[in-house]
DNA sequence: CTCTAATTTGAGTCAACGTTCAATATACAC
DNA sequence: GTGTATATTGAACGTTGACTCAAATTAGAG
């Protein structure tokens, strides 16, 4: 159905979709930049994908996926677990870092599809964090974790959101800033 | 120099931009999409900005000025000041608010002025709310006070970030709930 | 080796973008 | 009221976007 080398096209289109949207955001991004970066030219484009939007939806999903580490796994991490995947997430994966935060803001007001997969991410995330906060603080309502889990989520997105500004900013030790002032209350 | 109809429909352009920027982004905002909103002739348009991209530097500078709160006022804020003034911005100019989050992403990608603009508010930014650190924790050393300013405003924007997904999330309790932590520490 | 299906080519389509301009209409200083 | 600077019109231009397709090439199962 598929040969090697079509496979291997395919990969180099992705990398570069990957690549491009985290260096010039998602309008940023054309089929003829892709196809430059990859070595390919628009047919062969589209003898893989049905669209660009096709294309780019793969690398969202990719990205989406990376943030949270461990998606099988049921049990319960510590909100230091999950706060330390998200700074290796933003650190080592930061074109995919870039990708996320850029789909977040630019993709989910044109696209509606990528506004629903944000957002269900997003409530996924929230409930990951606040059952680790209510773990470690059993005598916490559960609406006060929720509410305080939103607070860290968000506020961590921040984080990531000015990472994309400045690639120099010290994701890690603000990150632990923010873990250790939600941690240190009663 | 200019008539009265001139300004008056130069307003009309401003505000159209200011509007589709908000919903759509800035690469979701078009010429033609403009004079519609406005209720005007591309040729008008022409006859009064030398670009879109002047009429969108206008709107970005206006989002940016809204952000600080009597940038004159040279005395202390508060901590509280300053935090509040922010919560104010985001649910009482919402629109402004949007444009400003969606310059930071997409725009600054493409267009080196205005990322510069960007980074230079945020700086400045920081350093107010350091200042007010400052006065708060006196004995905090000023390496610090920047630190936690940074770990501060930044979350502040991640917040402004998820409004900009969901327009109901509640603003004012998730900025408070970071100001409190950032305020409960020695 | 052969035959078919997968792949690649690259010119070409169409729509939408930002922008221009000569013509026309309107405002307002004198 | 007249004259001139300003405002508005709307068709047109060149460019670039996503996408198509028939023809040529290549991969690899039998």
């Amino acid at each position: 159905m598929r040969y090697k080398a079509g496979i291997r096209t395919r990969d180099r289109i992705i990398e570069a979709t990957r690549g491009l949207i985290a260096e010039h955001g998602l309008e940023g991004t054309t089929i003829k930049g892709i196809c430059e970066r990859a070595g390919v030219l628009p047919g062969s484009f589209y003898n893989l994908f049905d669209s660009k939007e096709q294309a780019v939806l793969t690398v969202v999903r990719d990205a989406i996926d990376a943030v949270d580490p461990d998606p099988d796994h049921q049990g319960p991490d510590s909100l230091t677990d999950l706060v330390n995947a998200y700074i290796q997430f933003m650190t080592e994966q930061s074109e995919l870092a870039r990708v996320y935060i850029g789909i977040a803001v630019s993709g989910s007001r044109s696209n509606p599809e990528l506004r629903g997969r944000v957002i269900r991410h997003h409530q996924g995330r929230v409930e990951r964090f606040a059952s680790a906060i209510g773990q470690e603080h059993p005598e916490m309502s559960e609406e006060e974790a929720i509410q305080r889990s939103e607070t860290l989520v968000t506020a961590l997105n921040g984080i990531a959101l000015h990472r994309v500004l400045d690639p120099e900013f010290d994701v890690a030790t603000h990150a632990r800033s923010l873990l250790e002032d939600a941690l240190s209350l009663a």
